[in-house]
DNA sequence: TGCTGGCACTCTCCATGGTCAAGTGCCAGT
DNA sequence: ACTGGCACTTGACCATGGAGAGTGCCAGCA
């Protein structure tokens, strides 16, 4: 029996079944597939592969669906990659060009991502950890408040009001906001932030319980973990096509965005390329026929974030990867622009 | 035949079906509620009603439901106000308190409210245009680049970079700044945008190229639609008791959703009070079997935006409109503290 | 006039059982 | 090593036939 021929037949059956949704059978898949050889044969084949666990029959008399195991082996072996058509890399190009900032950009690819792949979309907001600080700027406004605004290398913005006890002088909002500078421009924020701590030290004791109610409430900001976990979600109503039973196949998915921590865990520390989950490699029970596809995206070499689509395991993994790829890529490029 | 009777039935009918989901008949409704009357006679006040328009029948051997109009009548006359437990509003207290910005208040009341109703809850970010400008400043970042901040009475801050043909001097940007503030501090948005156009003929006219690009861009900010336009939405797992036909019931919740122009007339233009819409009167086809029950929040008498739920059309409205009420309060007193 | 008990009727729901088609496993033959 | 053939299994589909819930209506009663 050859191998190659048993590994065309697995290939023929996730690729069938991601069609048409239905149990695949000996005869149905010669008649899609030129395979040179009749139906008892491919049956035998079919045998092998159930013994071997690559795909499993939903009940007896019924053709055979891929099992996770058999995904898997598709996605690493069987696969070949389906470049997007020239109008695709248009749509998104065009789309994503049109962003004013950030919060636009991300959620843009948002909105691509999932009318391009038919699936629920997740992308994660730069991440504040991985950006280095860009400028500082702290402005005193009326009374004792100040305003304290970071931006980051990823062209984030981020902002905070605080209340001092004591209204400063024009002069030590200038010397603090220099001396900040100084020392954290260009770093990463962990980084930042503890170059921070150290730099109370340099104030005179009259200064310093103002700089200090300052410097801390930047250092919150720099390892801020709410912002650092926000995503947004797209193409919800694409839920439709991960099958009709509510409550095991949508209702655990709704229930995942709704917990944001668990979302950040599904796309993972992705570490550069794409990386592709199926069923209970998500390590979650109730997403055992949920498969993720992730990427992360960032500035030339430097990891900022991820993305990815969630859908069913039976999802045209080709496509969906080449889509997230590319999505992924032109963010990355977007923000590096900025 | 005593028309008080006949809204009792009704009133009943509505109570029952909104708690078992099933069609309710005479025998069952007697078992419920006593009304100190015979089935038959029950029977022939359904029959009333039924012509009335106000309760129907699945088929012809079946229990009655309410119909739209049964909901209004039961929402505008019959439903006795339910005021919230203790315990829900210690938890909507606890939950709010601790938000530190707009955006961590929008996040968590839209948690809160889900989590009340057990369905799909809708936070409309505080609207700009109508807000008023607390402070605005200008500073000068590296090279020509130039970071406008704008903060509006309900505490929300919004930020702009843009490059300068030329770099301004420190003297230009100063007197910027302090115009800027005197002109458009304490003024609505839309109005504050209409000063600022008025100001560049007060500059010099070699200094207008920059002056005219910092206030457009401002200009812009004050009258952002992207901005003003931008919701929460939670719960989603919710949509799991609109029913158990994802096509008819769930799908069209989730494709509004998306749309977020929809979800925006939706909550509509809720003057002060609690708004309900039933059904039909929601002005979209596909929700005919969605209720919205929403609430305008802001800080005292001044309505800043909107706030609500989404649900089938059986939900219990006494206990929604009582939650969409207190949040929409304490929303409206967090953003005051402000 | 309004309420009640009774009765025939209607319609859905569900369990039963039989047929059909798809698909399998296996075996003997090439 | 592949193929054709055949017996077997099983879910999907459909018609049948109670059972149960609920109705409308009528005649009788306060």
């Amino acid at each position: 029996m050859s191998d190659d021929r048993r590994l065309d037949v697995l290939r023929a059956i996730v690729e069938d079944y991601v069609s048409t949704q239905e149990p695949v059978g000996s005869r149905s898949l010669l008649d899609r597939h030129q395979l040179g050889v009749s139906p008892a044969t491919i049956r035998n084949d079919m045998a092998a592969l159930e013994d071997e666990g690559y795909i499993m029959q939903p009940h007896t008399s019924a053709g055979r669906i891929p099992t996770d195991k058999g995904y898997r082996m598709f996605v690493d072996r069987l696969a070949t990659v389906k470049a997007l058509s020239p109008a695709e890399r248009r749509a998104i190009e065009t789309f994503l060009t049109g962003a004013v900032d950030v919060d636009d950009v991300v959620q843009r690819s948002v909105r691509v991502l999932a009318q391009l792949t038919n699936q629920v979309a997740i992308v994660q907001y730069p991440s504040l950890t991985r950006s280095t600080v860009r400028h500082i700027e702290v402005v005193a406004l009326e009374g004792a408040r100040v305003l304290l605004v970071v931006i980051t290398s990823s062209g984030r913005v981020e902002q905070r009001i605080i209340e001092l006890v004591e209204t400063p002088t024009e002069h030590l909002i200038g010397e603090i906001r220099s001396r900040i500078t100084h020392a954290t421009v260009g770093q990463r924020l962990p980084e930042a932030s503890l170059r921070l701590a150290d730099m109370i030290e340099t104030f005179a004791p009259n200064d310093r319980p103002i700089v200090t109610a300052i410097v801390t409430t930047l250092s919150q900001t720099f390892t801020n973990e709410r912002s650092d976990e926000r995503i947004a979600v797209g193409g919800t109503a694409n839920l439709a096509r991960f099958g009709s039973d509510f409550d095991t196949a949508i209702k655990p998915v709704l229930e995942a965005i709704e917990e944001q921590v668990v979302l950040l865990k599904l796309l993972g520390e992705a570490t550069g390329g794409l990386t592709v989950r199926i069923g209970t490699e998500t390590g979650h029970e109730s997403l055992s026929s949920t498969a993720v596809v992730s990427s992360a995206y960032g500035l030339d070499d430097q990891a900022l974030a991820t993305l990815g689509t969630v859908g069913p395991t039976r999802m045209d993994y080709p496509a969906t990867m080449a889509a997230v790829g590319a999505v992924a890529r032109y963010v990355g490029r977007m923000l590096a622009d900025n």
